[in-house]
DNA sequence: GTCTATAGCACGATAGAC
DNA sequence: GTCTATCGTGCTATAGAC
């Protein structure tokens, strides 16, 4: 069945486009069968009703691409690693489609609570989690003074999130982000220099 | 005219509580109006229409409230200066209607451009327009090392955003604040920290 | 400045033909 | 799996009485 699975996902592509621009409330049964060309009824055919729409689209909203293998070993590289995961970091936040559901996320973190769970515990804990045990092994590697890895964690995460925002907000309205596209590599600079041995 | 007037603020505040948790679009004027105790057509003797409303409200998520008079008296003292800006800041942060009031930000930021536009220049701008004369200054008086002061200021408030929205998020599923509350206090050290000569 | 009543439209969802 | 047709509800907004 090809053509069934075809449908399904350009449903799911046309809601996040809408979802995207003008929230899951903005974005109507009947707007989303416009985009894919089949009528609101069709659409029933494929989700049971609207919400079953969102659900897989927060699924695709949680599924980190970073690659936390041999995290030890990376670890041991010191500032390097920092600079991998923020490269990783900044190409996801220039990629089209992340973006797309970046926004979603935003625009229904506060009103939906499934997304807000997923969020503090996927999203926020996981990067946190992985980032302090690498920032462990440093301090244990005598590369950066010691201190509560997970708190350093955040203050290595936060301005990154920041920085993804402003660059989300300014896309929106097609503004030039060329000065802050920049920052993600000033941040790992900043953020060694104040940690390290 | 004391009755119009309150009346016109029971509107106000009664949509703040409304899109606060539901966002401008569940906002609806029915639900405002039951909230006020009112009838709908009601409204429209205080509104032209709904988004009026919605611009009332956005005036005040505008008002900043932090007093940066004497910056360059201030900035002198070096971390104090910080630790009096992180303060206000938490405050700002506990702070009820404040609090809905970011909500409202952070749910219509990615579908109202006005809002948008605001953010950009208000919000986020002035805060650190200011912050980084007074890094400025102190990089004149020998307290910090030098560099780029605007890129600074952003390395500074970018994890105090970060934090108040994990606060607010918190908040809403009412789940317990304090290990997060004392991360403003840790933020000013580590980055006075990172900085200081 | 509030009410009742209503217009006019968009919404999510279902029934049933093809 | 798509269509047409339709239901019931909620929406913003206005008209006009009090």
């Amino acid at each position: 069945m090809p053509k069934q699975k075809n449908t399904k996902q350009k449903i799911v592509d046309a809601a996040i486009d809408l979802i995207a621009t003008q929230g899951y409330k903005g974005a109507s049964v009947r707007k989303i069968a416009a985009a894919v060309g089949i009528r609101e009824s069709a659409i029933y055919n494929h989700f049971r009703n609207k919400e079953e729409i969102l659900k897989k689209i927060i699924t695709e909203i949680f599924t980190t691409p970073f690659d936390f293998k041999n995290l030890e070993e990376k670890a041991r590289r010191g500032k390097s690693f920092l600079r991998e995961f923020v490269v990783a970091y900044k190409l996801i936040s220039f990629d089209k489609k992340k973006e797309k559901l970046f926004r979603i996320l935003m625009i229904e973190l506060f009103q939906n609570e499934t997304l807000r769970e997923s969020f503090l515990t996927e999203f926020h804990h996981k990067d946190i989690q992985q980032i302090s045990k690498a920032l462990f092994v440093m301090m244990q590697e005598g590369l950066i003074r010691s201190g509560d890895p997970i708190f350093m964690a955040q203050e290595f995460i936060s301005p990154l999130f920041y920085i993804r925002l402003h660059l989300s907000l300014l896309r929106i309205d097609a503004k030039a982000t060329t000065p802050i596209s920049s920052q993600f590599e000033k941040h790992v600079d900043f953020f060694w220099e104040s940690i390290a041995l």
